[in-house]
DNA sequence: CTTGACCTTCCCATGATGGGAAGGCCTACA
DNA sequence: TGTAGGCCTTCCCATCATGGGAAGGTCAAG
C-alpha cells in the first residue's frame, strides 16, 4: 500500500503521515525499489488510532503516550486511565474560559443598540478597565 | 515613555508591542535621538484595548477590525455589533466540540477499571471505529 | 512516447508568542 | 573616569500541527 492509499484508508493526509514519521511518532515504513513508502494494514490501524486521539483533542505528545501504552502489551489500564482526567481538566478549564467570554460578549452585544449612534458598549468595554459583568479571567491560550 | 514603561502600563509585553507595530496593528511611535521608541498615553490606551480584545478571544485580525471601528469617529455601533455574534458562534461551536470530547473521555474513563488488567476501553475506543457514546464530530482546530 | 497521476525531498507559511544573541545607550556609584 | 547593570535596538530561531508548492523521479494507460 502506497502512502496515498494509506492516507485514504486512515483519513490522515500524506503530508501528516510523513511528518509523524519524521518526528518519530510512527516507525519508518519499508520502501520499494523506487523509494516509495509501503504500508501494511497494521500501520493503517496506528494511523487511525492517532487520528482518533487527535480528534479527541489529545496533543501529539499525549497521543504518543497513548500509542505507546496501546502497543505495550504489558500495559495496565490504570496507566491509561491516569491520562484521561488530566486531559478532561484541561478541557474543562478551557471550556469555562470560553463560556466566560461568551457571557461577556452576549452582555455587551445585548446592551449595544445596533443603531447608528456612535456609542457602543462593546468598544467602550474593550477600551475601559474591564469591569463589565460577565468578566472572565484572562490567561488565554487563544483556544 | 519607553517601551518598557508602556509595556508595564498596558500589560502587553515589549516583544508583542514591537510585533504589533511590525504587522501594522499599531502605528510606529516616535523615536528619541538614541532610537528608543517613545509612547504617549494614547498609545497605551490602544495597547490596553488590544489586550482586552485578545483576552476576550478575538484574533489579532478581528482585533484590528474592532480597533479601526473604535478609532473611526463616524463608526456606527451596528457595525460593531455585527462582529460579536460571529465570534460568539465560533466560541459556542468550539465549546460544544470540547464538551463532546469531555463526555466521551468521561464515559471511557468511567468504564476503564483502573486496575491492572491490560484491557482498557479508552485504548480500545481510540483503536476502534469510533462509535462509542459521546461521540463528537472531528474537524478540530486543536482548540 | 506522451500524458497524467502518483511518489520523493526540500523549503516556506500560518498565528501569537517567547527566547536569546550582539550591540548601543544611559545612570549610578566608586 | 571607569565600570556595572539595566534598559533599549535589531535579527534570528523555536513553538504546534498543518498545508502549499516547487523540482524532480516513477509508473501505468493510452
Amino acid at each position: 500500500m502506497n502512502i496515498g492509499q494509506a492516507s485514504e484508508a486512515s483519513g490522515v493526509s500524506a503530508k501528516m503521515i510523513r511528518y509523524y514519521e519524521e518526528i518519530g511518532l510512527i516507525a519508518p515504513p519499508a520502501r520499494t525499489g523506487n523509494n516509495y513508502r509501503v504500508y501494511a494494514t497494521d500501520q493503517v490501524h496506528v494511523l487511525r488510532f492517532i487520528k482518533r486521539a487527535r480528534s479527541l483533542g489529545f496533543s501529539l505528545e499525549e497521543t504518543e503516550t497513548l500509542l505507546k501504552l496501546w502497543q505495550d502489551k504489558s500495559r495496565t489500564s490504570a496507566a491509561v486511565k491516569d491520562v484521561a482526567p488530566t486531559h478532561i481538566n484541561d478541557l474543562e478549564r478551557r471550556i469555562a474560559e470560553m463560556q466566560g467570554m461568551v457571557k461577556t460578549l452576549k452582555t455587551l452585544a445585548h446592551c449595544c443598540g445596533g443603531d447608528h449612534r456612535p456609542d457602543c458598549p462593546i468598544l467602550d468595554d474593550l477600551a475601559g478597565d474591564g469591569t463589565v459583568s460577565g468578566e472572565n479571567q484572562p490567561h488565554i491560550h487563544r483556544a
